[in-house]
DNA sequence: AGCACGCCGACT
DNA sequence: GTCGGCGTGCTC
């Protein structure tokens, strides 16, 4: 063998060397050798030696370092036939990787799934009609299989063929070794249907046409443009951001979309309607998807033939070959900030990525973020305003009740106002929903001997009753255990009180209130499936149900039309606690809730519980007036200093060492940098200080708009030796914080 | 992310 | 005496 000179500068027909990006927490590609006769392209997946082991990873685009020793270089393995990733989402994996300061290997691994996908299933043996022989025995048997056969324009499995048409298997095995059945070889994982763009939508009303009017012709330019669709619900946004997608997909024979859902509660309805509306069911990308649904997802974007993709956060990550438009559905859910493993906003970096590939994107929303509001009014996104369908107000009939003036009886919690209201709706017959967003009995369990709050074992959460099945829950760890009848403390019997209530308490007080009305309990504790969720609509929608107690699961997307009356047991419930979007939340969650009643043709109204009924966001529901709202929170947040005006950045420090994590937290006060513009406040103990064993203590990070919160943070960290048994968690733009 | 190398406690 | 706990550090 002869020696590959493989420094860089050195001319040759091809590379000796290439960069491999592998999915792990690395900080750069490694350098690989490249054997004669193996030609691996930038984007290429392939195989390489690791150590001991063999990784998948992704060519990448650069240089090998200028000090690397050739000697030591091992080779590529093996290169994949899978379509190379497309240039544009390597620079967006660079780019998110500098953005969230998450190891470029961390982001590769969303878009490869640590290349699990790469293999190719083994093929299945499918049917198709053959050639008919003359001497066939013709069966009714054989008949019915024929006929099946007839109807299928790609092959199906035998079990497939022979449940088709309602004979064994054995019949369609026979037919093949004939030949009236052709066996052909077959990927399980079949091409999704084509989607039928020049399929006529609904009818739009002039306001959804002018609005879908604008929508197209930005799709034409194929540039990039942010484009706010803002209209409240019921106004058909899905309908005109639908024009959009045909547009687009229309437009290039190799265009794909990408449509991105807050939350897979949403899918299953949303999926039946672009069903409805292209005739092919889109590729769909969730949790809920099993291991076989996503490497056929994952496969069919890789190589463009999925068209049409319908996804929760993560399917931004999916390598696609042409990517030409990306609706963001209801931006200002904070579920597509992704809380574990790299942490980033799917709605901010959807609208990066489109930006640097020069395409479209459309946010659509009823309840715009703030974010999203002052890019418009600084001219970065161009909105569309759609008008209310039905006309007049969107909002109920919003009053407030000063809990301070009338207070519920001792141990409850509903004000007499509320019960009045109730009562009053009942007779009428119609349905009431009573909120509390929270889940469980009761949210604190306390010993009235000792005073001992009941936590979970190794973290400071509080554990949660839950009377149905007579457990203490943590619902941030998920620790539970049966209802203990002595305080573990102090030992004390039946010392243990409930504090506050949830759900299941305001279930329990409405049973007692209202013995002979029908009342149903609405959370994730009662309703698990998609079934009982389901059961549960039916049975609002067929008024088997007068009032319905509810946590924020019924606040989405769900339509009551016999609902008249909304009773919110604790409107302050969102605005404690140490969040910058507290304000902006609570009054998202509160519209949503209030918009519960009477959205057909039956007038409602809300009633909101209130210990604060002078606070901003609580007086402001009561005119409804949101811009007025947004732009008090707006003002409130400039002069601050805060997003979107300025940057955040939380560092969060955890260790099981609680003095080791404490000595990396004072060593790193040590040395924060002098720089203009920026702030960094703490350390101080995380709102959970302690979690699952862990101790957690967090700095924030303000900066303004002009300078980069990232270098800062590289090179503040940078300077201090962090013990590996201490982790070190960046957050740039984080959510949570105290 | 794995996986090996390394230094301190309970066993055949 | 050795087996094995998982803390620390490296992988082109």
């Amino acid at each position: 063998m002869t020696e590959a000179p493989s420094l860089p500068g050195i001319a040759s027909d091809r590379p000796q060397t290439v960069q491999v990006l592998l999915p792990l927490p690395l900080a750069r590609a490694y350098t690989y050798a490249v054997l004669d006769g193996m030609a691996p392209q930038p984007g290429s997946f392939v195989s390489v030696p690791l150590g001991p082991r063999e990784v998948r990873g992704v060519v990448w685009p650069g240089e090998p370092p200028a000090d690397l020793k050739e000697k030591k270089l091992k080779a590529v393995l093996q290169i994949y036939d899978v379509p190379p990733l497309t240039p544009e989402l390597m620079q967006f994996v660079d780019w998110v990787s500098g953005y969230t300061l998450f190891a470029p290997g961390a982001v590769l691994r969303m878009v490869m799934r640590s290349g699990a996908y790469l293999d190719a299933p083994r093929p299945q043996t499918g049917f198709m009609l053959g050639t008919l022989p003359e001497n066939l025995n013709l069966t009714p048997q054989r008949e019915k299989v024929l006929a099946a056969a007839r109807g299928l324009n790609f092959p199906v499995a035998a079990s497939d063929l022979a449940r088709r048409a309602g004979v064994s298997d054995a019949v369609v095995r026979s037919l093949a070794t004939s030949g009236a059945l052709q066996k052909l070889e077959t990927d399980p994982d079949q091409p999704f249907e084509e989607p039928d763009f020049r399929r006529k939508g609904h009818d739009l009303s002039a306001s959804q046409q002018a609005a879908a009017d604008i929508i197209r012709q930005q799709v034409a330019t194929k540039s990039y443009a942010g484009l706010l669709l803002d209209g409240v619900t019921g106004s058909g946004k899905t309908e005109v951001y639908l024009e959009a997608v045909a547009a687009a997909l229309q437009q290039d024979r190799t265009a794909q979309v990408l449509v991105l859902l807050p939350e897979i509660a949403l899918t299953m309805p949303f999926l039946k309607r672009l069903t409805q509306r292209f005739g092919a069911m889109p590729a769909h990308w969730h949790s809920d998807v099993g291991d076989a649904g996503r490497r056929r997802v994952w496969r069919r974007v890789a190589d463009g033939s999925a068209r049409l993709v319908v996804g929760a956060r993560s399917a931004l990550f999916l390598p696609f070959q042409n990517l030409r438009l990306i609706i963001v559905d209801e931006e200002h859910e904070g579920a597509y900030k992704q809380n574990e493993g790299v942490l980033y906003q799917a709605r901010d970096m959807a609208v990066a990525r489109a930006a640097q590939a020069n395409f479209p994107i459309v946010l659509a929303s009823a309840t715009p973020s703030l974010e999203t509001a002052v890019n418009v009014s600084l001219g970065r996104y161009t909105s569309v305003k759609l008008e209310s369908r039905f006309g007049g107000a969107s909002m109920p009939d919003v009053s407030l009740i000063d809990m301070r003036e009338h207070p519920p009886e001792r141990g409850e919690w509903l004000s007499p106002m509320l019960v009045d209201a109730v009562n009053e709706n009942t007779a009428k017959g119609d349905q009431s929903l009573l909120f509390l967003n929270r889940r469980g009995y009761a949210p604190l369990t306390i010993c009235r001997k000792c005073g001992e709050r009941l936590t979970a074992p190794d973290s400071d959460t509080w554990l949660v009753e839950h009377r149905f099945s007579n457990t203490l829950v943590c619902h941030h760890t998920g620790f539970s255990m049966p209802k203990p009848d002595r305080c573990p403390h102090c030992n004390s019997k039946d010392s243990l009180a409930a504090c506050g209530p949830g759900v299941e308490r305001i279930a329990e007080e409405a049973v007692a209130k209202w013995p002979e009305a029908r009342i149903a309990v609405f959370s994730s504790d009662t309703v698990q499936t998609n079934a009982a969720a389901q059961a549960l609509l039916e049975k609002m929608a067929a008024r088997e149900i007068d009032i319905l107690v509810a946590t924020q699961i019924a606040a989405k997307g769900h339509h009551f039309p016999h609902l008249t009356l909304v009773g919110v047991v604790d409107a302050d419930l969102g605005l404690a606690g140490g969040d910058l979007r507290a304000g902006e939340r609570t009054w998202q969650v509160l519209s949503q809730v209030a918009g519960r009643a009477g959205r057909a043709e039956k007038s409602g109204r809300a009633l909101l519980q209130t210990y604060q009924p002078e606070h901003p966001v609580i007086a402001g529901m009561v005119t409804g007036d949101r811009d007025a709202f947004m732009l008090a929170e707006q003002e409130g947040r400039e002069m601050l200093g805060f997003p979107p005006f300025g940057r955040l950045a939380a560092l969060l420090l955890t260790g099981e060492n609680e003095t080791q994590v404490n000595d990396v937290a004072r060593a790193l006060v040590q040395a924060v940098p002098q720089a203009q513009g920026v702030e960094v406040w703490g350390p101080a103990p995380a709102p959970l200080y302690r979690l699952r064993g862990s101790y957690r203590v967090r700095f924030l990070v303000k900066a303004t708009r002009d300078v980069s919160i990232q270098n800062f943070i590289r090179a503040w960290t940078g300077s201090v030796k962090i013990p590996s048994s201490v982790r070190q968690t960046i957050d740039i733009d984080p959510y949570y914080f105290l």
